[in-house]
DNA sequence: TTTTCAATACTTGTC
DNA sequence: GTATTGAAAA
């Protein structure tokens, strides 16, 4: 199909276009400072905005599109503007929305690299091999194609395993390389050189399978254009004008990808800022954003510099900090806010403990008017959120883990997909193997090496194999028998698609399978969990018309809305945290080996510390008032105590902008030879602060430094309050969302100390559990 | 075929 | 310490 038939592209509306400019004034420039502005109405030739934390980048990308429209430089449908994540897509599209009155119609070219690269691909999917209505598989159909793929080519999966593929996959297509440009040196990282073969022939098992993984959405995008000039030049030439967020963290693939489709008008404008780089071990390449002006000749830069997140000190110990980086473009941050309160650095016991004094932190400035979804605690590695949840859950704190694992990728939205996947296209193997015996049915695998074998033989796919085998004595009459069911019920529901609104058919099908009652008899603390997340999908297949549309966004766009809004505290890695911003941020866990972690210094040396660093940037201006850095002596890692010492990005941070409240006990060992300012003020300045008074007034009662008695007592009147419409007694069954089902052994006011069957014994709060 | 037990690994994670 | 995964036993 031709492009730009099908657009309002002609003459006489792009003059009507042009009369809007002179009717409204842009209000929508009001408010901004001058490199903003500049940012906005620099349209022109190839720009890179370096938009430090905090400087109101979202608000100069989406203002320069509606700046673009206003002045009908470019229509919608002729902008391409691409995110990372969906979340900013659609962040973009409802600012811009309210920028320019009402939503923007057209801006199909405004989403993910993903989301445009498969919709480039699909328009032209018969030059890349592929038919338009391709699926997109995610890790867990990748992997369970390659291990057919290694078992087909009778590679031992033990010593080459699959996931060890997949991830090599991903980093070539990262780097934009294909099987017929792949370097030796890269074949031989897998099964003894054989890595070249088996990427050609998972690619060729791709386009028989008529799919494509997450890569292949921007890779055989870049080979469409490459490969076919005319393509190439249709696009360079309807997309007047591109803009892209986030450009740190683009891999050499969207690069390539982004250059093909610039290089015409050289109207890119480029966002991002090479201080909050962390993703360089997924790919991105920081050295995109940091030679862009050799990329782009004639590239003009433009830094966002003013800060309005953040209170001096908390910028300053930032900055300090990133400036022990080399490898930087470099900018100043500065705020024309008051001073505010220094960054706190605190040292604890262990772990348990900095999480117990962070609670009990959290809950003092609870009791001060703070609500609870102004205080967030960003963990460098996911494990360090069980502290802080068993400590929540003891004293009744509600918390939200951010950035778990996606809706989508839940098993029992795989499944309920996979049901639909196959009704949907019938030659979908990957969802048939899925499913064939989820909910048990009998069929185990066995059968289903018998019957691959024969669909294989006979070049057909499983579905269609299953209904032939079905009349042979190939496999055993009980699954037989349980595969002629199966079958049937995929028929009949197939003949129901056109006679069913789809979510009607879902539910349907969910029943007819057994996959509901699979869940309902399911005895496990999660399986509430997962029947709410099934209905949840079903309801969320009402936004679309039918089931091939629903099942064409899934895979890239599906996310669960978090339909809680009451108050509660945030709890999320680093990476996780990038983009939001919270009054107060607790950063536990700065300790050498586990931030900077050890394995990214050991991989990756002087670049991955740098990226650590950038990391502990992004955390620290997360903060808009308050930071509060913390560091344990003693850790369990894994499954043993391990000590360690503080982070050196702790020694980093400038000491005027700190605040040490640290026994100096506890900050012994430092990373560097001899003693470091920050030392001298810990041995030398501390005994007289109020924070060593503190500590030293709090070791009678243990390490609770932070938790004056009558907050305790305050915290534990409000929970009693709580429950009081609630008495149990011991030997009551009860049950409790994370930890199951579970017996009372004893009840101490509002305090039980119940025996979960799944995790063991735990003290909890009445208020968080229920009767059954 | 299904259940159970042992082996393994364990940083970060969008699409 | 634990969650997941694969291979042996029921």
């Amino acid at each position: 199909m031709s492009i730009s038939g099908s657009d309002p592209f002609d003459l006489a509306e792009t003059e009507t276009l042009a009369a809007r400019e002179h009717a409204a004034p842009p209000t929508y420039l009001e408010g901004l400072n001058e490199a903003q502005r500049k940012a906005i109405e620099t349209t022109e030739g190839p720009l890179l905005v370096l938009a430090g934390a905090g400087t109101g980048k979202t608000r100069v990308l989406t203002t320069r599109l509606a700046h673009l429209l206003h002045t009908a430089r470019a229509w919608p449908g002729q902008i391409l503007a691409v995110t990372f994540t969906n979340k900013a897509a659609r962040e973009m599209k409802g600012r811009i929305g309210g920028l320019i009155g009402g939503t923007v119609e057209g801006m199909q070219w405004l989403g993910t690299f993903h989301s445009i690269g498969a919709q480039i691909l699909r328009r032209h999917a018969e030059l890349v091999d592929l038919k338009s209505n391709f699926t997109i598989l995610d890790t867990d159909d990748q992997i369970r194609l390659i291990k057919q793929i290694l078992s087909a080519e009778n590679i031992d999966d033990k010593r080459w395993p699959p996931r060890a593929f997949a991830a090599l996959l991903d980093q070539w297509k990262n780097r934009g390389l294909y099987f017929d440009t792949l370097p030796h040196s890269e074949t031989q990282r897998f099964a003894n050189g054989k890595a070249g073969d088996l990427f050609k022939l998972y690619q060729q098992r791709l386009k028989t399978l008529n799919a494509a993984d997450f890569g292949d959405l921007i890779c055989e995008c870049v080979r469409l254009l490459k490969d076919n000039p005319a393509v190439l030049e249709e696009y360079q030439r309807r997309f007047t004008y591109i803009m892209v967020d986030e450009y740190q963290d683009t891999n050499v693939a969207q690069y390539l990808w982004l250059r093909l489709l610039a290089q015409k008008r050289q109207n890119i404008c480029c966002v991002g800022d090479d201080d909050q780089s962390i993703y360089g071990w997924r790919g991105a390449e920081v050295d995109n954003i940091l030679r862009f002006e050799k990329d782009f000749p004639g590239a003009q830069i433009i830094r966002l510099e003013q800060n309005y997140r953040s209170t001096p000190q908390i910028l300053g110990a930032a900055s300090g900090l990133i400036g022990a980086n080399e490898n930087r473009l470099g900018k100043t941050l500065w705020t024309d806010q008051g001073d505010g309160a220094p960054v706190s650095i605190r040292g604890y016991w262990d772990g348990e403990q900095e999480a117990r004094a962070i609670a009990d932190q959290i809950e003092s400035l609870q009791t001060k008017g703070l609500p609870l979804d102004q205080a967030a605690i960003l963990v460098r590695a996911s494990f360090q959120m069980r502290e802080f949840e068993d400590r929540f859950i003891m004293l009744g704190i509600p918390y939200r883990v951010l950035g778990g694992p996606r809706f989508y990728e839940r098993a029992e939205i795989r499944d309920a997909l996979a049901y639909l996947r196959l009704i949907n296209s019938p030659s979908d193997d990957l969802a048939f193997e899925r499913i064939v015996n989820r909910p048990k049915r009998g069929i185990g695998n066995a059968s289903i090496q018998v019957l691959q074998k024969f669909a294989r033989a006979q070049g057909i796919p499983l579905l269609q194999a299953s209904k032939r085998i079905i009349e042979t004595d190939e496999i055993s009459s009980r699954a037989r028998n349980a595969l002629r069911d199966f079958v049937g019920m995929i028929d009949r529901w197939i003949e129901l698609i056109p006679t069913l609104p789809h979510t009607d058919l879902a539910e349907i099908i969910l029943d007819e399978s057994g996959y509901t009652e699979m869940w309902q008899n399911d005895k496990s603390a999660d399986a509430p969990g997962r029947l709410d997340n099934l209905r949840e999908f079903v309801r969320s297949m009402e936004e679309f018309d039918n089931l091939a549309g629903f099942l064409e966004h899934v895979s890239l766009v599906m996310e669960m809305e978090q339909s809680d809004q009451s108050e509660k505290v945030s709890l999320m890695t680093l990476h996780a945290a990038k983009g939001l911003e919270f009054p107060v941020v607790f950063l536990p866990g700065w300790e050498e080996g586990l931030f900077p972690h050890q394995r990214s210094l050991d991989e990756s040396g002087t670049s991955g510390l740098e990226e650590e660093r950038r990391l502990a940037y992004v955390g620290l201006t997360r903060a808009k008032e308050r930071a509060f850095v913390s560091f344990a002596a003693n850790r369990r890692i894994h499954a043993q105590w391990q000590s360690s010492i503080p982070s050196r990005f702790i020694e980093e941070m400038p000491t005027e902008h700190l605040e040490v409240e640290t026994d100096r006990g506890l900050y012994s060992g430092a990373p560097t030879a001899g003693r470091s300012p920050l030392q001298e003020a810990v041995f030398e300045g501390q005994y007289e602060s109020p924070g060593w008074k503190r500590a030293q007034a709090a070791k009678a009662g243990g390490f609770a430094a932070a938790s004056p008695p009558q907050l305790e007592q305050q915290a534990e009147l409000t929970a009693s309050s709580l429950s009081s419409a609630v008495n149990f007694n011991i030997g009551e069954r009860v049950f409790h969302q994370k930890f199951g089902y579970g017996q009372i052994e004893l009840v101490d006011g509002n305090k039980l100390t119940v025996q979960f069957e799944k995790a063991g014994r735990k003290k909890v709060v009445d208020s968080f559990v229920e009767r059954v």
